[in-house]
DNA sequence: ATCGATAAGATCGAC
DNA sequence: TCTTATCGAT
C-alpha cells in the first residue's frame, strides 16, 4: 500500500520539478534536468545558455538528483501525496515542509563551482541564481573566472609550492619588466628574438603545462633553447619576488592539485558540481584543472560553442570542446539550437558564413522571431564615409523611436575606432569605446598601486624599483641595479638591502637617499598598520610625494591627480563593500583580475563602440561591422593560413551573431591604415552571405564590383599596383586635424569605482558627458532639422566656438555642414547632431 | 634629470 | 599616422 504511495509521489515529484522549468525549451530543460555525470551542452548563439546555467545550478541546488530518481529520504503519507498532487494541478509551489521529500542529494551552494570567461558574467550569474533562489543562496555560489578561482585557491593552499600566501600577481606591464631585465642580463638582442615572441611562446608554454626544464626538452633550433633559458630565469625571478603570472595562477593550481592528493581532495569534495562557460576557449591547463575538480563526483559540465572560439592565438584549444565526449567517456551532448535573440536573415547570413568553417560538430540556428529586415551591405569609399552612413542610420533609428545604447560599432582593430570616433565625436553622437588602456594600466594608477604593493609584500622588488624614484629622490639606476646585484648575492629582498644602506661601501654616495625612503617605507607601514584602508591611500599620495610631484605637473598632472582621485573612490567603494573583509592584498587582487568589459554598463545611453572579441556575449538591436574588407576582416596575417582564417570566420560569426534586428556590414573601397592608404577589396565573408538576405546599398554599381557587388577578386580595379597598397594617399586629409586633442579631452570619463559600477576602461565623448541627461534630446534629430544653416550663416558651436558656415550638403535625413572655426579651423558637422546653433553676425 | 630627436612598431586581449 | 621607447645632449 504505502509502496504505491511513494511510487505515486515520485512520479508526481518528476511533473513537478519539470512544471519548475516549464519555461525552457525541451532541450534546454534536458539540460537542466541532467544534473550528474558529464555533460556537455552545444549552445549555439543566443540559445539562452545562461538562462539554462542559472535554471541548472537553482535545480543543482533547489532539487540535487531527485528527477528521474526512485530515491526519497522517507516514505510520504497519503497527506503529503494530496498535498504535492494539489500543487501540481494548481502549479503552485509546494510549501517548506514538503520539500525535504522533493530533493535527493541536493548541493548546498558552495557545492557548486560556476566558472565563467569574465568577472562580469560570474556576478551576473550570481545575481540570477540569486533571484531564483534567494540572494543569501545566490551569494554562496562559487562563481568565478578560472584566475579568481585560481587565486583564492594558490592563497589558502599555496604554501606547498613554495609560495608565500601573499603573493603578487604580475600583469603584463610587470612581466614585460622582468623580461627586459633578463634581456640584459643574459645579452640576448631583441633582433634576434623580438621580446614579444618570447613573451607569448611562454606564455603558450604555460597554457600547455610545459614546466622550464620540459621547455628545454622541446627546444631544437637556438632560438627556442633560448626561450627556454629565459623561460627558467623568469619563474626563478618571479619565485623570489613571490609573484605570479596570469598563466601562473591556472599553471600552478594544476601543479598543487595533481602533486597533492590531500589538497586535490579537499576541493573535490567542496565541489561536488563543476560547471564551465564558454569551454571553447579554454586552455589545456584549464582542462587540466577541470578534469582535476571533478574528478570525484564526475558532475561536470561544460557550456560552449565551437563556431565561437576565437582566443586560438590566445593558447585556447579548440579541442577541449571537440573532443569533450573522448575525455569524459559516457558525456551526454545537448545542442541548444533555437535563437532567441536575431531575426532570421540575420541568423542565416550567420549560418552561411560558419559553414564554410571545416572541424566543426555542426549545427544549424533557428529563430522563430520572423524574417526581419535584410542585412545591409553599405559600400563607402572611404573609412570617413563609414562614419558618416552610421551617423545617418543612428539618426532614423532615433527618429523611429531607438535609443543610443541599441547601437553597437564592432571592429576588426582598436586602431579602427579613431575615424569613427573623430566623426561622431565632432556630429555631437553620444559614444562609449570599450578597450584600449585600462583605467589600471595608466601610469599614475601603476605607481600607486606599486606603493601599496609593496606594503603587502616587502619581498616585490619589481614594484620597488618601480617607484623608489618616483617622484625623483636621487636614486639613480646605478644605484638601483647596484642594490638589485647585492640583494640577490644575498638572497634577500632588495628592501633589505637599501635599509642597511650604509653597510655597504658601494652604496655609501647614495646610503642618505635610500635612508630617505627607508623613512618614508616605514611610515607607509604604520600607517596601513592604523588606519583604515581607504585613508592609508588618501595619506600615501602625501607621504610619497606624489601629490606633490604631479600639483607641480601643471594641467596634465592636474588629470593624473584626478585618476588618482578615482583610485581612491575606488578604494572606498571597495572598503564599503567588504566591511570588516576589506584588506590591501584584497583590494589588490581585485584590481589585478579586474577587465575593461566587467566595467561596461549597458544602462548609459550612448552608442557603444569596440571590437568583435570584446563584443563576445553581448547583443544590440542594431549592430555595424566595419572594414569588411580582404586585409582587413580577415586581417593580412590570416588570409593565408586555413587554420587562422577560420578562426576570422568564427569571428564574423561571432560579430553577426549580436545582432538582434538590424545589421549592417560596411565595407570601404580605400582605408587609411597605419599611415598607409590601402584599396581593399571586399570581405571573402560578404561573398558567402547568400545575396538573398543582403539589402546593398551605397554605390556599388559604380565601381566595378561585379555582378553580386562583392566576393568576386580581379572584379575591382587596384590603382597603384596590384599589392593593393598605393603610397599616395587619396584626397581624405583635409579638415581633419584636432583629432588628437579630441581624443585627450574625452578621455576623463570616470565615474564610480572602474571596476564594479562601470566606467573604467571606458573612453567617452566629451559631447556625450557634458550632455549627460538631456542627451538623447540633443542628440536626435528633428523633422527637417532642428537648425537651418546655409553658407555664410555665423553659428555657435558648444565646444569648438563661433564660425562661418562653408558649405551645406544634404545627406540622408541630415545635412553636412562645413564650418570654419575661428579657433580651430574647418571642420564637418552633422546638422542635426552638432550641439551647434546658428548666431547673429 | 629632463627634453627633444629619432627609430621602430603597429591584431585580436580574458585574467 | 601616431605612439612609444631609447639615446644623446643640455
Amino acid at each position: 500500500m504505502s509502496q504505491t504511495i511513494t511510487q505515486e509521489f515520485i512520479k508526481l515529484r518528476d511533473r513537478y520539478i519539470e512544471s519548475q522549468f516549464s519555461r525552457m525549451n525541451p532541450m534546454q530543460r534536458k539540460a537542466v534536468l541532467s544534473v550528474d555525470g558529464p555533460l556537455l551542452i552545444l549552445a549555439g548563439a543566443g540559445s539562452g545558455k545562461t538562462t539554462v546555467l542559472v535554471n541548472r545550478i537553482a535545480n543543482i541546488i533547489g532539487f540535487g538528483s531527485a528527477w528521474g530518481c526512485e530515491e526519497i529520504y522517507r516514505e510520504p503519507t497519503q497527506e503529503e501525496l494530496d498535498q504535492l498532487h494539489s500543487c501540481v494541478v494548481k502549479g503552485e509551489k509546494v510549501p517548506e515542509s514538503l520539500m525535504p521529500l522533493m530533493r535527493w542529494k541536493n548541493a548546498r551552494p558552495w557545492n557548486v563551482l560556476a566558472i565563467t570567461f569574465t568577472n562580469k558574467a560570474a556576478q551576473e550569474l550570481k545575481e540570477r541564481i540569486g533571484k531564483m533562489l534567494g540572494p543569501d543562496l545566490g551569494e554562496d555560489v562559487n562563481a568565478s573566472t578560472f584566475h579568481s578561482a585560481c587565486v583564492r585557491i594558490l592563497r589558502r593552499d599555496g604554501e606547498a609550492l613554495g609560495y608565500p600566501r601573499s603573493f603578487t600577481i604580475y600583469d603584463t606591464d610587470d612581466q614585460k619588466r622582468v623580461f627586459k631585465e633578463i634581456y640584459k642580463e643574459l645579452e640576448i638582442d631583441e633582433k634576434f628574438l623580438p621580446m614579444k615572441s618570447a613573451m607569448s611562446q611562454i606564455s603558450r608554454y604555460k597554457d600547455q603545462m610545459v614546466s622550464p626544464e620540459g621547455a628545454e626538452d622541446l627546444a631544437g633550433d637556438i632560438r627556442n633553447r633560448q626561450v627556454a633559458r629565459i623561460y627558467k630565469h623568469y619563474q626563478d625571478r618571479l619565485r623570489k619576488a613571490g609573484a605570479m603570472d596570469f598563466d601562473d595562477l591556472i599553471y600552478n593550481t594544476v601543479r598543487l592539485l595533481a602533486d597533492h592528493e590531500e589538497v586535490r581532495q579537499h576541493y573535490q569534495e567542496k565541489f561536488k558540481y563543476v560547471l564551465v562557460d564558454e569551454y571553447q576557449d579554454t586552455s589545456v591547463a584549464q582542462f587540466q584543472l577541470v578534469r582535476l575538480l571533478c574528478s570525484g563526483t564526475g558532475n561536470i559540465c561544460v557550456v560552449g560553442d565551437d563556431d565561437q572560439s576565437i582566443y586560438r592565438f590566445r593558447g585556447a584549444t579548440i579541442e577541449n570542446i571537440l573532443s569533450f565526449e573522448q575525455q569524459f567517456p559516457g558525456a551526454q551532448v545537448i545542442r541548444l539550437e533555437q535563437n532567441y535573440r536575431s531575426t532570421s536573415h540575420i541568423l542565416d547570413a550567420a549560418n552561411d558564413v560558419i559553414q564554410n568553417n571545416a572541424g566543426r560538430k555542426g549545427k544549424t540556428l533557428w529563430t522563430d522571431l520572423g524574417q526581419g529586415e535584410k542585412v545591409e551591405y553599405y559600400q563607402a569609399d572611404s573609412e570617413q564615409m563609414e562614419a558618416i552612413h552610421i551617423a545617418e542610420i543612428i539618426g532614423k533609428n532615433l527618429k523611429m523611436g531607438m535609443k543610443l545604447r541599441d547601437h553597437a560599432v564592432l571592429y576588426r582593430m582598436n586602431a579602427q575606432s579613431g575615424p569613427i570616433e573623430t566623426y561622431f565625436a565632432r556630429a555631437g553622437i553620444p559614444y562609449r569605446i570599450l578597450g584600449g588602456q585600462r583605467f589600471y594600466d595608466r601610469k599614475e594608477v601603476k605607481d600607486i598601486l606599486s606603493y601599496m604593493a609593496i606594503v603587502a609584500n616587502p619581498q616585490d622588488d619589481l614594484r620597488l624599483r618601480r617607484i623608489i624614484n618616483e617622484p625623483a629622490r636621487k636614486i639613480g639606476a646605478a644605484t638601483v641595479d647596484r642594490m638589485g646585484d647585492l640583494a640577490v648575492q644575498q638572497g634577500i629582498p632588495m628592501l633589505e638591502v637599501c635599509r642597511h644602506a650604509q653597510e655597504y661601501a658601494t652604496l655609501s654616495r647614495a646610503a642618505g637617499a635610500l635612508n630617505g625612503f627607508i623613512k618614508i617605507y616605514d611610515q607607509l607601514e604604520e600607517t596601513a598598520e592604523e588606519k583604515p584602508l581607504d585613508e592609508f591611500v588618501r595619506d600615501l599620495l602625501d607621504i610619497t610625494g606624489y601629490r606633490q610631484m604631479l600639483k607641480a605637473q601643471g594641467e596634465e598632472g592636474q588629470t593624473r591627480l584626478e585618476n588618482l582621485g578615482q583610485l581612491v573612490n575606488s578604494v572606498k567603494t571597495y572598503c564599503d563593500q567588504q566591511g570588516a573583509q576589506a584588506s590591501l592584498e584584497g583590494f589588490l587582487e581585485e584590481v589585478a583580475l579586474i577587465s575593461d568589459i566587467d566595467s561596461y554598463d549597458e544602462n548609459a545611453d550612448s552608442v557603444v563602440m569596440m571590437t568583435l572579441h570584446s563584443a563576445k556575449g553581448l547583443e544590440f538591436p542594431q549592430v555595424f561591422i566595419v572594414g569588411m574588407e580582404e586585409g582587413v576582416f580577415p586581417g593580412e596575417m590570416s588570409r593565408y593560413a586555413q587554420e587562422d582564417l577560420e578562426e576570422e570566420r568564427r569571428l564574423c560569426y561571432v560579430g553577426i551573431t549580436r545582432a538582434k534586428k538590424k545589421l549592417c556590414l560596411i565595407s570601404s573601397r580605400s582605408r587609411m591604415l597605419f599611415g598607409r592608404t590601402q584599396y581593399n577589396q571586399p570581405s571573402r565573408f560578404l561573398g558567402e552571405i547568400d545575396p538573398e538576405h543582403l539589402e546593398m546599398t551605397g554605390n556599388v554599381a559604380g565601381q566595378g564590383a561585379n555582378q553580386n557587388g562583392y566576393g568576386s577578386y580581379g572584379g575591382y580595379h587596384v590603382p597603384g599596383g596590384r599589392s593593393g597598397y598605393s603610397g599616395t594617399s587619396y584626397g581624405q586629409s583635409t579638415g581633419y586635424g584636432g583629432y588628437s586633442a579630441q581624443r585627450t579631452a574625452s578621455s576623463t570619463s570616470y565615474g564610480g569605482y572602474g571596476g564594479y559600477t562601470g566606467g573604467g576602461g571606458i573612453r567617452s565623448s566629451g559631447y556625450g558627458q557634458s550632455f549627460a541627461g538631456s542627451t538623447v534630446k540633443e542628440a536626435t534629430p528633428t523633422q527637417g532639422g532642428k537648425h537651418q544653416y546655409k553658407p555664410g550663416q555665423w553659428v555657435e558651436h558648444k565646444t569648438l566656438g563661433r564660425g562661418q558656415v562653408l558649405s551645406v550638403k544634404p545627406t540622408g535625413g541630415d545635412c553636412i555642414v562645413e564650418v570654419r572655426f575661428d579657433r580651430v579651423g574647418v571642420k564637418k558637422t552633422m546638422a542635426n547632431y552638432a550641439p551647434m546653433k546658428p548666431v547673429e553676425e
